[in-house]
DNA sequence: ATGTCGAGCAAAGCTCGA
């Protein structure tokens, strides 16, 4: 069973590129972040030509996240992240799909820091570490897959020197992404690939980093400890970052022995 | 400070967010 996950930097935009995509590598589960439609605007049409149902949460403007399911509509479990029903930003949620449980999160990107964007940031990193506490406690094959805004280290990352003063990479937000692997969970992409450098998912429009293949590895798929030992697979689809009017993410993708 | 995208508002170039 193979996962996938992509920042698609606005899914109206990049719909022709979603269709093809789906048809060119036919996961099973797709989570798509930073929809910036709605759920009206949202281009299920597409997605049915490849042979996908879709679950949407959307927003004006900003934000969004979906997941999509081959074959089939998928099953939403939640909607909204817990721990502030205040909260109405489009940036979670989770599927019951074949067997797993599939989150799409959306992680605020927290710039400029400090301030109340950063606090935002790491108040709805607190309610994914309590919330992921107690999804991994009923013991089920997990799979919380997203842009999580967080660079975890120095070697998921180009060069450091740019971006000290970015909210992706304070200690605040490493702090808080460590801890979250320390409750049990396995980041799969550099659990398949725990030495290398290059492995990023992310490169921003601006100063020619693509080309430079100045890159950022913030987009994770986290597994929980049933599945770990089915991991077959995780890589970063990175030819989609070089195409026409391309997102300035890549996928990010795992394959689940079944 | 810079750079490049996408959306919104509204009719063109600005602002905001990333």
């Amino acid at each position: 069973m193979k996962i996938a996950t992509w920042n698609i930097n606005s899914v109206r935009r990049r719909s022709a590129l979603l269709e093809h995509w789906l048809q060119a590598t036919q996961p099973d589960i797709v989570c798509l972040q930073e929809l910036k439609a709605t759920e009206a605007e949202f281009p299920f049409d597409a997605c049915e030509r490849a042979g996908y149902g879709a679950a949407v949460v959307g927003q004006k403007t900003w934000n969004g996240v979906a997941v999509l399911t081959r074959d089939a509509e998928p099953r939403v479990v939640r909607r909204t992240l817990p721990g502030d029903a205040k909260d109405k930003q489009a940036r979670y949620l989770e599927v019951a799909h074949a067997g797993v449980l599939v989150a799409s999160l959306y992680l605020p990107n927290g710039n400029p820091q400090p301030g109340p964007k950063f606090d935002y940031k790491l108040a709805w990193f607190e309610r994914l570490l309590r919330h992921a506490q107690s999804l991994l406690q009923t013991g089920e094959p997990i799979v919380l897959a997203g842009d999580y805004n967080v660079v975890p280290t120095d070697r998921d990352i180009y060069d450091t020197r740019s971006w000290l003063d970015d909210a992706l990479l304070q200690p605040e937000s490493r702090d808080a992404y460590a801890r979250l692997l320390a409750q049990g969970w396995t980041d799969a992409l550099r659990h398949k690939h725990p030495k290398d450098f290059g492995l990023y998912t992310f490169w921003d429009y601006k100063r020619n980093r693509w080309p430079r293949d100045a890159g950022l590895r913030i987009d994770h798929m986290l597994v929980s400890a049933p599945l770990r030992p089915k991991l077959r697979a995780a890589s970063v689809h990175k030819p989609m970052r070089g195409v026409e009017g391309a997102s300035d993410h890549a996928p990010v993708w795992l394959e689940i022995a079944v």
